[in-house]
Formats: structure tokens, sequence, C-alpha cells
DNA sequence: CTCCTATATGTGCATAATGCACTTATCATC
DNA sequence: GATGATAAGTGCATTATGCACATATAGGAG
């Protein structure tokens, strides 16, 4: 099942503002984009297991994600990081089909992906402070 | 108005990863930037009260945010979002001090923002998600 | 055998968000 | 009249990511 192209759900995203020279990436709201998460989410799966990037990218894919995952960015990040040393790979070919590279994350990338825990909790806390704040913006004025 | 030209707390970031060939901005974990959030935090300053672009940096800085915030990232919004029709501006001169262009929120601006909240709100929700199963991945493994 | 599809990995170029270095101008003060 | 805070901007560089294509293997349909 190629997620190549399922129609991310989106649509034109309920209310779409006025006479509009658009900026967003696609015209979406939000910019229709991962927000440099790609990242963190790789370093998680190859936490949780072992794998080559195509089967990363389905995994991603089951996230919930209301946009598709960009393959050519998984492949970019498992190289990068590699480069980086967080990972190993080794190409696999026994199997069927062409050959795969096998990933595995390494203990630097481990504490890489600490790293963007911690990230992540801060991006969350200024997100939870917005939005609260916002809700309290929308009672009040509006 | 109020000024305290702070100086944004920041430091070197202590916390520096591994043998790295860093590619991220300024080598921080995350990349140290706002990942997009410029744009609703302004519309959300304008919802609260209009001001001008100066003292919504101001504001922006109480944010408790870990980097500091770019003038001219903020400048650059505020005239695309007028050029979007989510804001209207006009010059003030009577006041001492520089021209200053003050800024308020339209209908459309409001929408957007609102638009913009459900966005984060699903970013919320990615996040959390995210780093639930990111602990679980070190309470099992490592 | 040939074409089609799924599995796998990649290259190259384009765009959008943002950082960073500088410039301009007003006014208050030393 | 230099300095510093207030205000608003320009121009270029970097980074993350999207998108269009290119390649190769293997199994099936015809």
């Amino acid at each position: 099942m190629c997620m190549q192209g399922q129609g991310h759900g989106q649509g034109p995203a309920g209310g779409h503002h006025g006479g509009c020279g658009c900026h967003e990436t696609r015209g979406e709201v939000g910019g229709g984009r991962y927000e440099n998460l790609v990242q963190p989410i790789l370093l998680l799966l190859l936490c949780e297991k072992s794998a080559h990037g195509y089967e990363l990218i389905e995994r991603m894919s089951g996230f919930g994600l209301d946009f598709p995952v960009e393959p050519t960015t998984v492949y970019r990040y498992l190289r990068r990081f590699e480069e980086q040393g967080f990972v190993t790979s080794h190409w696999e070919t026994q199997d069927a089909g062409p050959a795969r590279r096998l990933y595995e994350i390494t203990p630097e990338g481990k504490g890489y992906f600490k790293a963007w825990m911690a990230v992540l909790r801060k991006r969350k806390d200024l997100l939870d402070f917005i939005l609260a704040r916002g809700e309290d913006a929308f009672d009040l004025g509006k």
C-alpha cells in the first residue's frame, strides 16, 4: 500500500480566509507540514525497533497524521543520522525484493532522542499556553 | 508604554550532542526556532489588543520563549497579514518618538486565528502522543 | 516475454519560515 | 553632536520540507 498519493484529508480547511494572497504551503493554515517533527518521530520509531526506511514510512503513516509522509524526507534524515552517528546501517539482501538498508539506533542516537524529548516538552508547554490564552481571547472579546 | 529592553536569557544552551556534523540551526536540538508559531502568537496578541510591531515584540518576549524574538519576522508577518486582510493599520505620529504603525485585527483575522487554533490543537495532540510513546520507549528499552 | 504494481531507495530543484547583519529615522539626554 | 532607546524596515543565507522524477528487484497477468 503505497502511501504515495492518498488524499490527506485536509480539504480547503474549513474556515478559509478572505481575499487571500496565500503564502502558506499548499494554501493550508499551519503550512501542512510536520514542523520539524520528522526527526524525533524517526528516532522514536528506531528506539522502538530497528527498521528500514520504507517500513518507517509505513509506521509513521499510522501515526494519525493528517498529511502524507514524504519518503524523501525520511531517507534524507536516515542518511544524515548515520553521518552524525545516531544510527548505523547495513544492507539486507537475503529476503525477496530490492535490497533494503536496515537502520539501528546507537547510544548517541538515544541521547539525541532524549534531547529532542526535552525540546518537545517545551514546545508542548508553549502550545498549551497559547491555546489557553487563545480560548480566553475568544471568551472575552469576539 | 512598557519597555524593559530585557535581554532574553539564552546563553549557549548547554547540552550538546555527541560527535556531530550538525545541521541544526545554530547547533541546537530542535533547531531553536518557533516552528511556525510566530503567526498564531501575533494573531493572539492582536486579538487581545491592537498594537504596533515593537510593542508586539515586547509582549512576545514575555511569553517564556527560550530564544529571542526576531523583529524582522514580526514586521514581515504584520505586513503580510495586512496584504491578506487579516489586519488593518494606520500610522500614529501624535506621540513622541518615531512614527509607529498601529495594527488592528479584522474579523477575517479572527477567523484565521480560529483556524490556527484548530491546527495548534492537532499539533499538541501529536506532541502528546509522541511524548507518551517516547517515554514508553525509554521505560522498556534503554 | 512484457507490462504493471508493490517494494525500496534515491536525486534535483522549488518554496516557505526564519535567522542574521545592516540601514533609517525620531526624540531625549548627556 | 554622540549615544541610546524606540520603530520599522531591506537583503541575503540557511534549513526543513514538498514535489517531480529516476532506478532497481520481484511477482503476477496476459
